[in-house]
DNA sequence: ACATTATTGCGAATAAGTTGCAATAATACA
DNA sequence: TGTATTATTGCAACTTATTCGCAATAATGT
């Protein structure tokens, strides 16, 4: 199963690099300037995620959205988890540098946090 | 937009009460002991979280979960954002009693939160 | 240059949730 | 108790997000 470079990977993956933003697979689609087949945006997705290159978020519309979170300088507050903030009004969501803290219940065992607040960000207000 | 007292309310009221969990749509459909519509079933939680008697819980598969958090005794808890965890093993949602903090940017407003950790709870491991 | 196989595009399928509309039934009020 | 009002329901169709099968294409190693 070994990776090849494509122009299909590049296109996305910069995309993903110069937004500052996690975005969907149809705002990728739009902003790209090369047509990509929609299933195939979906499998690039899915590969940047399983090699964690990417992170992904379901946002309270029950989308997903993708983002690589530039700016955590070292690899572990990439992989650490963080907030996200969906604004509604400019609908975009961004990865907020506040971690996730909690605690949970003898016997369990966490593997993933999935945590969107929504409200209106600072642009919009 | 006066609210009716209707069998099908009172059954999907029933089982949220009754369950520790938080459920799906599917999930209410499959353990009503009456046959009661799909759409009606939706239509009836929208309007139990338009009346703020049953909160909406997003998760990582992108479905929407509903619960009433009886755990909770006052109802200013019942308000207050806290941590949902979603067991993998055995495909539940439920409320923890851990509330979420965070802080946001200046000028952001948050009005909601959602926040699901996914695992394996304690029946599961 | 060639074989291997990862990747892509297309179309169709799946799944969650919503909506329009006509029929039904809960409530208020005479 | 009877009737009018209108909230609620069932059905079917629709939308949107995501996935999948399959055949065609193209990156990579030798």
């Amino acid at each position: 199963m070994n990776r090849r470079n494509t122009p299909t990977k590049e296109a996305v993956l910069n995309l993903l690099l110069n937004s500052k933003k996690a975005l969907s697979q149809d705002a990728i689609e739009n902003q790209l300037d090369i047509k990509i087949n929609r299933a195939t945006i979906y499998r690039v997705l899915n590969r940047f995620c399983k090699d964690d290159l990417v992170h992904r978020i379901v946002a309270e519309d029950g989308k997903q959205y993708f983002a690589i979170c530039k700016k955590c300088e070292n690899q572990a507050a990439v992989l650490q988890h963080h907030f996200h903030f969906r604004c509604l009004s400019c609908d975009t969501i961004e990865c907020l540098q506040v971690p996730v803290t909690y605690s949970v219940p003898n016997g369990y065992r966490v593997q993933n946090a999935n945590c969107v607040l929504t409200g209106v960000c600072n642009d919009c207000s």
